[in-house]
RNA sequence: GUGGCCUUAGCUCAAUCGGCAGAGCAUCGGAUUGUGGCUCCGAAGGUUACGGGUUCAAGCCCCGUAGGCCACCCCA
């Protein structure tokens, strides 16, 4: 085992893997233009005070996983930062401080990168993972929560993750969660002899999670458990209603989960996530978000509406892989070069070079063998590189000319230097209308 | 943060009861001094994750640490 290694939940993504993610931060990017969504960019760090009140100090998120950062001399009080766990908070954060209210409402941004929690890993967690992300600020809906999951449910799709299942819950506002908690809390403490030791602990700091618990002690008690959606406030329950029917009016199909709770405070109104059919373990799951109205007044800006989702590419990379699908050369990122040029006299690397130095320029994907082997071992590493073509440069060269060999054909002619390029893409361009053997 | 399983070459894995650390693939070279994927031959590659203990002797048994995975907690 090397002496340095990655660190513990952190992974190297070798080319393969580069490029998959490339591919998909590539398709979430365009597909959120095309909805109007403009990228975004925030720092990977933050003061720890944003996650803090944005997320909501008694999370998980924060409490045990932020990935707090250790700032130069760390002495002072605006030197507490802390990785982003999230990208939401920091959005909200750019966008009171850029004055983004002057704006035409809703501000809709996007962004991928990576995000951090000090979690302990396992396959599909990581300290560090990719999201792709999606905030619409500034409308209080429904209509956009309806096109913000639409958009979530697309990407998805176009991904070919397979078939998913969206789960969609509202868990009220300030007006009528608190007495929905507060008659929560009533049902289980009635149940708190029946209680595991561990969720009547959780009672008291986040009474909404007993909602979601495995433990099979709790099935009985959680199914006599009021719900939520039973108890909106009548602004809540009706633009729940309006968002479901604008879902069902785009043909988006979901199930009603009524113990679906999201982790961050912030959460208002509308929650949703996604997860590959048949799997709902929270390892699992692919993709969520809500709205949170209240978000950017706690970040110091004016009372403003706002939801978003974040989907984890890590997760859609991995249903990817299940299904035997991705790992798909990318496009922009060929897997293979078009052409290596290789040498018969091994000692001369300048004119492969050179050769290849032009080819580039006119706009070809090329390669040139600059090790001191022999041909055999060019051509042969060629090849395998999956090359189409293989330039050599050998006696030829005296009267200005190469041989052009075409390694999937196995046909080979002598072309002139300066009709190189030319011929490469001549060649190139016809083998595409052959179809394809492979 | 809790509990469990695992870790041998770059990768996938062997190694009988505790008794000389191996194979395939990949890499490099040769067979073939100007022509590739096949074939054949060879080389290189190891502190058996790390540290300690038991033993004449440890990849194998014991303890600790790190990392990976699984189930929780919980998120992506």
């Amino acid at each position: 085992m090397p002496r340095f290694q990655a660190p513990r939940g952190t992974r190297d993504l070798l080319p393969a893997e580069r490029a998959s993610l490339l591919h998909l931060e590539r398709m979430a990017l365009a597909l959120a233009t095309r909805y109007g969504y403009q990228p975004i960019e925030t720092p990977l760090f933050e003061q720890a005070e944003v996650f803090e009140r944005g997320v909501g100090q008694a999370t998980e998120v924060v409490e045990k996983e932020l990935f707090r950062v250790q700032a130069g001399r760390g002495d002072g009080d605006g030197e507490r930062w802390a990785l982003r766990p999230e990208p939401t908070a920091g959005i909200c954060r750019a966008y009171v401080q850029h004055g983004m209210q002057t704006l035409p409402q809703p501000v809709r941004l996007t962004l991928t990168g990576p995000m951090f929690r000090y979690d302990r890993p396992q396959a599909g967690r990581y300290r560090q993972f990719w999201q792709f992300d999606v905030e619409a600020i500034g409308d209080p809906g429904p209509a956009v929560d309806a096109e913000i999951i639409e958009l979530a449910d697309r990407f998805l799709r176009d991904a070919g993750v397979g078939e998913t299942e969206l789960l969609l819950n509202s868990i009220g506002d300030a007006a009528c969660r608190p007495d929905y908690v507060a008659e929560l809390v009533g049902h289980y403490r009635s149940h708190a002899a029946e209680l595991p030791p561990a969720e009547r602990e959780r009672l008291e700091r986040n009474p909404l999670r007993l909602l979601d618990s495995k433990d099979p002690g709790m099935a009985a008690i959680n199914a006599t458990a009021p719900r939520s959606l039973d108890r909106l406030c009548d602004a809540c329950a009706q633009h729940f209603a309006a968002v479901r029917a604008h879902l069902d009016a785009l043909g988006v199909r979901y199930r009603l989960e009524h113990r679906l709770v999201r982790g961050l405070d912030y959460y208002t109104r509308t929650a949703f996530e996604f997860f590959p059919r048949g799997a709902e373990g929270q390892q699992d799951a692919l993709g969520g978000g809500g709205r949170y109205d209240g978000l950017i007044e706690l970040l110091g800006g004016r009372p403003t509406p706002g939801i978003g989702f974040g989907i984890g590419l890590d997760r859609v990379a991995l249903a990817l892989a299940a299904r035997g699908a991705g790992g798909a050369s990318v496009e922009g990122v060929p897997a293979d070069p078009v052409a290596v040029v290789v040498g018969a006299d091994p000692a001369d690397t300048v004119t492969r070079l050179r050769i290849v130095t032009e080819l580039r320029a006119a706009g070809l994907t090329a390669r040139a063998d600059l090790g001191q082997r022999k041909l055999a071992r060019q051509m042969e590493a060629a090849a395998r590189d999956g090359a189409h073509f293989a330039v050599i440069g050998g006696d030829e060269l005296r009267s200005g000319q190469v041989i052009v060999k075409d390694l999937l054909a196995g046909t080979q002619r002598t072309v002139d230097l300066p009709e190189l390029a030319h011929e490469l893409q001549r060649a190139q361009a016809q083998h595409r209308h052959v179809p394809a053997s492979e």
